[in-house]
DNA sequence: TTCCAGGCGTATC
DNA sequence: GATACGCATGGA
């Protein structure tokens, strides 16, 4: 990890690092894009990253400290992981290596647990606009991203000013679920992936998909594989006899590299 | 107007 | 265990 910083912002050597393929891909919801790069908030901290405009393999964080910076972002951003390793592995599969080509600068952000969890509840029969406003309202409505002890004590009532519809209900039961520890997301990070959905598909609105996403971006499970309508139509025309298991270990990071691919294929942005 | 969106709960077989 | 259907909301 290569960075330096000067007039108090950090200046990050570009890396596998694509601003808008990894924070506008569709695992997190509070990034907008502005000139030159992006404005949001990663459980509640904020921050401006753009590109360089002196020079292209440099991305600033904007009135960042060292200490935010090493003890924080960097590890959100997933920097000590080796992104040009990991293609190289995608590539022996031509379906990946395509998909690796079209955006390589993705990178599999390491979000709050708790964030994630709440996140992909919401984004379940949704599309990721309508997801975003949801989320930066809930955000509006409680003063930043609320803890689970706050949305504990809410009824969906309280939640309508979201516009969650029937989701409002599942927000509540996980925040009850996770602030009364009968469901602590530290420990699912550590059980096999079977067991681990299973905990998270006690609560109720949770089914695989939002339990593999909350695995995978906010336990950074990269064994969990999400699998949504894309990844479906994914799996149906490039890999009818199932996805290769040489890849089952990271296979969530390929699956984030094969949901924008398809995504933006069959919208023609290709 | 109808269809769809990073699905899930419920009923029914 | 598999399949069908309803669900809140809002943009296309």
């Amino acid at each position: 990890m290569d960075y330096y910083r000067k007039d108090g912002n950090i200046y990050l050597k570009r890396q596998d690092f694509d601003l808008a393929q990894t924070l506008d891909c569709g695992q997190a919801f509070r990034w907008s894009e502005i000139a030159g790069g992006y404005s949001g908030t990663a459980l509640n901290k904020p921050l401006t990253i753009t590109d360089s405009a002196e020079s292209a393999d440099t991305i600033v964080l904007h009135d960042t400290t060292e200490d935010d910076f090493l003890n924080f972002w960097a590890n959100y951003f997933d920097l000590y992981t080796d992104y040009s390793e990991l293609k190289r592995r995608f590539s022996e599969d031509e379906t990946l290596r395509a998909a690796c080509k079209f955006a390589g600068g993705i990178r599999l952000l390491r979000q709050n647990p708790w964030e994630a969890l709440c996140s992909f509840i919401i984004s379940q029969n949704n599309n990721i606009p309508r997801i975003k406003g949801i989320i930066s309202r809930l955000c509006e409505m409680c003063g930043g991203f609320p803890e689970p002890s706050l949305l504990a004590v809410k009824t969906p009532d309280d939640l309508a000013p979201l516009r969650a519809g029937f989701r409002a209900r599942y927000i509540i039961d996980a925040a009850q679920k996770v602030s009364s520890e009968s469901i602590s997301l530290e420990e699912v990070r550590k059980l096999p992936l079977a067991a681990a959905e299973k905990k998270l598909m006690e609560i109720v609105g949770v089914g695989i998909k939002v339990a593999d996403c909350t695995l995978l971006y906010g336990l950074w499970r990269t064994d969990a594989f999400p699998v949504d309508v894309w990844i479906k139509r994914v799996l149906a025309e490039y890999y009818p006899n199932g996805f290769p298991a040489e890849f089952d270990d990271t296979r969530g990071i390929a699956q984030q590299y094969l949901f924008h691919y398809i995504r933006c294929k069959e919208k023609n942005l290709l």
